[in-house]
DNA sequence: TGCCATTCGTCAGTTTGTCTGACGAAAAGG
DNA sequence: CCTTTTCGTCAGACAAACTGACGAATGGCA
């Protein structure tokens, strides 16, 4: 660090919010593999993290994630290889593909949510717990307004 | 939004960051294109942000980054063809190469500086000015615990 | 009932941003 | 001077996104 004097005063918001994300993430990706989910990486989270008890399908979960079908493709792909989700033809659809979690997938989602609490508790501990209530809230009142 | 009875309420604490910061470089990347730079992405950021007034050299940037020197490089290649900084050659040092802004490169920086602080300003008054405050506080504390 | 527009997912190709490894040139320090 | 380190480049790989074109299935409507 080259200027300790006035710290991240003159951080732009979007540097900020870069680098606390930074933080956080390596926290739950980086220990995923101390986990037993080494082949786990970000670009997965996304994935997961939509998909319903039921299931759900490919541009659904494209949509929100945000993404192109294509994409959401690849990741997908990425995780059927890997044993996480599997994909089974919609009952309700002839063109759509249903994609589920593996109970594999469901112990990945278990193991990142405890890390991700693990990560939110070091933080904390590390700014106070007021101030790090406050993030969340902050983040919580902006995410609703989307 | 699927489920707004209860809205952002488990959401982790990496995506909220993620979608925060979207939310940002959306305001600042995308409005760039409008005030007449359509050619800046978001990774530019990165490397702009730490040029010193006179001059960086590459290595010193990457580690400033947290990347490695070729990404580095590549960047600011890019940078350079559209010609928002220039290389000198070391005159310390032979093997070096000195990054410094162009004067078109100072005022990509006062645009990216203004739409910064306009993007901190509607966070402001779409949660509030006390909750963008805390969020600016939490964040920055956390910077300097780095 | 049959046609047509829409939607679902795939194929093929491209771009961006990052990495690693190997290397030549220059500097630094005995 | 010679050796080790550092600076930047070359070459190649990969991850993670994109666009455009397309075949197959669905669904609305005349």
């Amino acid at each position: 660090m080259r200027d300790a004097s006035h710290p991240a005063a003159h951080s732009s918001l979007g540097a900020l919010l870069r680098d606390a994300y930074e933080w956080v993430s390596e926290r739950v990706y980086g220990r995923l593999a101390g986990q037993g989910f080494p082949e786990i990486r970000r670009a997965h989270g996304g994935v997961l993290r939509h998909i319903r008890p039921e299931g759900s399908r490919l541009t659904e979960l494209a949509q929100a994630a945000g993404m192109a079908k294509q994409s959401m493709a690849y990741l997908v792909e990425d995780l059927a290889r890997l044993g996480h989700v599997e994909t089974l033809p919609d009952p309700e659809d002839g063109r759509a593909r249903r994609v589920r979690l593996t109970a594999k997938g469901r112990g990945l989602m278990e193991t990142m949510l405890g890390l991700s609490r693990e990560a939110e508790a070091e933080l904390a501990a590390a700014i106070g717990a007021r101030e790090a209530a406050g993030l969340r809230r902050a983040l919580e009142k902006l995410a609703a307004l989307r």
